[in-house]
DNA sequence: TGTACATCAGTGAACGCGCGTTCACTGATGTAC
DNA sequence: TGTACATCAGTGAACGCGCGTTCACTGATGTAC
């Protein structure tokens, strides 16, 4: 346990001339593509440097090993699933409040969905940072980011202070929004459209069976 | 893609005599341990042999490599949570119908919980057969099982067939039970009691919800 | 009950290969004058 | 505008190690007579 924890995630040299910011993409889209390919059980620094069309010592010069990569990889996802919540909290709180946000969790899920399909890899890209230790943090650490809002939100929305329970409430709803996506993803036999609505749905119902009590 | 899913994931030879049953137990064992230690991308045939206390051809007789190892403990799980699942059906049929299976929600995510930290490396097994693609179908075989009876059930209970949507609800809560589960597993910081109750609250909820839609 | 024999279970040694990592080095880029 | 120089970027070669896999083999177990 403690072993697996100590792994370097922190990037090395950080590109500054034009080439070197495209050799540092060229290895983040080369580890998406065999992430997807060879899976997270085979990819190496090796295999990246050679998909990416460099050597191995100049990925090193980056990165201080695939963790590191996929850390970064990650950590990127994260940061546009991030903003696409921001986004739409904005959009619904100048909109319509509380009634406009409720209406449109399937917008939201459907946005979450869209940006990790643009991502390659992207669903390869967060099952890894749910299955390898080291880069658990990165997602755990973006989801409770999004739930702080989301509680804070709503706790304001209903004039209240932010309780344990609506903390509790807000990330259960976070995770379960990403699980939905994470399931339309997976499961290729599934539709799409039915999954993202009745899952929307099941958040909409919680929450607005949840305001009736607070408020009534 | 296609080379991933090529992975001979069968057992060889089935343990016959009393000794080799130990040995099998022991090297399932050892590949729980070590997938707890050092994760799904550095498991190996070797170390699960080392630790398991054989030598490396022995694992060979009965598993043709490590996902035919992570297989079979996948399988196991799945199975164990699949028995949650019946005898929970069974139960509260028995008991109190409809009612009592929407009152114990809360019940099976606690019971699948549990079987799931009894396992050892229970946790990582789950993450692993999500992340890694030969053993997806695994994990997946058991969530289209289980959602196939609980359609089923849910049909026969308020007296209609079994749609497309009640298909596609009953999956959804499956999928998001489970995502529950992991959640409160994944994340220390979380009070498991008060996400099992938020959670199956949630499930609870949109069937009600569903129920009334569907009767009144 | 004893033993010969068939089958099952596990070993030791070997193989070629890809892994992570580092070194001293060459080549490319940008800038001070 | 030209060039010398500092810094940045990437290379080639090498290392020891653990990987997956197979072989001919020895040892353990169970059973037929």
């Amino acid at each position: 346990m403690t072993a697996r924890r100590q792994v370097e995630l922190l990037e090395k040299n950080k590109p500054r001339q034009e080439r070197a910011k495209r050799t540092y993409e060229a290895i983040l889209n080369a580890a998406a593509e065999l992430l997807v390919e060879v899976g997270i059980e085979r990819i190496s620094t090796n295999l990246v440097a050679e998909r990416a069309g460099i050597t191995v010592p100049a990925l090193y010069r980056y990165f201080p090993n695939k963790y590191a990569v996929l850390n970064a990889l990650g950590a990127g996802l994260m940061d546009r699933q991030n903003a696409v919540f921001q986004q739409w909290f904005e959009d619904n709180l100048d909109e319509g409040g509380l009634e406009s946000l409720l209406d449109n969790v399937d917008e939201l899920l459907r946005k979450t969905l869209q940006v990790t399909r643009d991502q390659p890899g992207g669903l390869e890209v967060v099952q890894a940072l749910r299955a390898v230790a080291p880069l658990q943090e990165v997602r755990l650490a973006s989801h409770r980011l999004v739930a702080g809002q989301f509680a804070q939100v709503a706790a304001d929305l209903v004039s209240i202070e932010v309780t344990e329970q609506l903390r509790c409430q807000a990330r259960l709803s976070v995770d379960v929004g990403y699980a939905i996506v994470e399931m339309a993803m997976e499961d290729e036999t599934l539709d799409t459209e039915a999954v993202l609505a009745e899952g929307s749905r099941m958040i909409n119902t919680f929450w607005r069976n949840q305001l009736e009590q607070l408020q009534g």
